[in-house]
DNA sequence: TTATAATACTAATATGATTAGTTTACGACG
DNA sequence: CGTCGTAAACTAATCATATTAGTATTATAA
């Protein structure tokens, strides 16, 4: 059935990751690729659909790769500890992979329904970890979409220079932390 | 001193910012814009140093440009209104001016020192809106950076399309919105 | 009217993406 | 053990873009 071995796919998106770790986003070239894998760069088109199914790939990877990470986060905690350990796991994913969480949130296209889904199972993490604090299912749904809203702004910026006073990140992450779930006890006393 | 008028410089910008908005920060090309302005593309080195001081002169148009909407957007207001305001006035610059958005978030050299000053000129606005609520100096640090992370990460996952369930994006705004202003309040009664 | 200086141009080179067509190598099967 | 099929890798060629070097142009100022 395989008459040939050929590149393995995980060493290939890991190859992609390293890239986009070390250039960002746009040095994950296919002849860069290639260079790293020791293959010419039209034989990439027998692995991936050209530069943007690459990208496309590497999308999927990364978010697939956060949402693993989450998971662990998540695993024997719940409240507010769940709440925290999971905003500090999603920060530290984006600071330890900061060019594979690039791709991850990449603009998707309508036809990436596998990426789609596993953002889906993002959102239904964080929604199984609000239970506790019994919201509608709106408010249950607002308050995801806070969250990711935080977290991803929070390691966007940091990566992108913008926190540049001097001044502690990891308290600013925990004091962003406190914020957001202070107003959520606030929101829900005031039902 | 000009001995020949040449491409305006807001023109530049502007359809570089058109480019932008249409089709993505990696639209914005030196060969489209110079197609653009009905221009060769060497010619455009006359006036920005190469892509990526296209890119770089983007960048700090476009910080000027949401810095001035959010100068507009708490003139006359002050306290929650200002706040609130201030918020929905950055998520609606980010909505229009996609592109633009895009480019005024991308990571900063160390050399782009003008882009560095708006930067901080946004900082000291969210600072003077902060006054009422009496927080010390650190605590109004992480307040900023946690208010940019709030409106930076709506507006980029927003764009992202990373919100795709049916659920009213102005509401999740609104709603995250009194979540931080509720937690911010919580913060304050604290001490 | 002419000199100057900024601007725009053409030509050429380099890098990367992509396609077409060919060759190679591994595994299955007689 | 040989050969056959298939997927993978290759070379060659084309296209688009960025960039540099060197030349021509043109508006203003003297």
């Amino acid at each position: 059935m395989s008459p040939r071995p050929g590149i393995d796919r995980l060493q290939l998106l890991q190859s992609a990751a390293e890239l986009a770790d070390q250039g960002g986003l746009h040095a994950v070239t296919l002849a860069a690729l290639a260079g790293k894998l020791g293959v010419r760069s039209p034989s990439l088109y027998n692995h991936v659909d050209g530069l943007s199914g690459l990208h496309a790939a590497l999308t999927l990877h990364g978010l697939q790769t956060l949402h693993e990470q989450m998971l662990k986060a998540v695993a024997g905690r719940s409240g507010e500890d769940a709440l925290r350990f999971v905003c500090l796991t999603y920060v530290d994913f984006a600071r330890s992979h900061p060019g594979l969480y690039e791709a991850a949130l990449q603009p998707l296209r309508p036809d990436q329904q596998e990426t789609q889904r596993v953002g889906n199972q993002i959102v239904e993490l964080l929604l199984r970890i609000l239970t506790p604090y019994q919201l509608s299912e709106p408010e249950a749904l607002h308050t995801v979409r806070t969250l990711r809203s935080l977290c991803h702004g929070f390691s966007s910026l940091e990566r992108s220079g913008q926190f540049a006073l001097d001044l502690d990140l990891d308290d600013s992450l925990n004091f962003m932390i406190r914020i957001f779930i202070d107003g959520l006890h606030q929101q829900n006393s005031q039902r």
